[in-house]
DNA sequence: TTGATTTGACCGATACAGCGGTCTTTTTGT
DNA sequence: ACAAAAAGACCGCTGTATCGGTCAAATCAA
């Protein structure tokens, strides 16, 4: 039998999912479209959207930002420059490590 | 041929994936974590982690933000208080909407 | 009320994301 | 300089996320 994927996710995870599924519910409803109409504007089932307020961790990262975007709302707390801002500095940030992480100590083996 | 499922997305969902990649790759080589040990902490495999640093739209958005959370990149800028405390409100302001948006054809046509 | 609409929940089929492997290139410590 | 490790890139197989549909329950307008 073919392992089986189980998978688990840390409490935070799925709690910062479920707040950011509700913040799109709450974005869809202030903005007073059905799930219907925000699922075709998405381009996806009604089905999908549904997981989508619900939090659940398995839907596409894509669509999930999409889904708040098109809602309203913001990861950052910042519009498309800011965003571009803090990519950069963050690519800065980056340049200034080294390219690969070496790990020169001993292997750590789980061998009891 | 079936239906190709080929999918677009938003300048701002893709800079906003790719920003919070760019985020964990930064947080990961502040750590010191290789691309194996992070995948291997993640449970999930290292070709996947290089999507995830990417900011690739297909990825399970559960996984992506698992990996924010173990390399130390908050979603919301809150700590699980924070974030509960910010989905407790999000309720109340969902409870002080309509269940259902409701939307009677033909509304507003402001063609005189 | 009543009829229309939205929402919640579920399900089978199938397009495709993740796995895990390989190979190459780059970077590091010695 | 060298060897070793990390990172980049690619690919076929397989489990599963998404689709699109149905049905029932809840909610709203009139």
């Amino acid at each position: 039998m073919p392992a089986k994927r189980k998978r688990t996710y840390a409490r935070y995870t799925l709690e910062s999912l479920a707040l950011l599924g509700k913040m799109i519910r709450l974005g869809r409803k202030q903005r007073k479209m059905t799930e219907r109409e925000l699922a075709e504007r998405l381009g996806i089932a009604r089905s999908t959207l549904q997981l989508i307020e619900k939090g659940d961790p398995k839907v596409e990262v894509g669509l999930m930002f999409e889904a708040a975007a098109i809602v309203g709302v913001k990861l950052f707390d910042a519009d498309e420059k800011g965003i571009a801002a803090l990519s950069s500095r963050t690519d800065d940030r980056i340049a200034l490590l080294p390219k690969h992480v070496y790990k020169t100590e001993k292997r750590v083996k789980d061998e009891f």
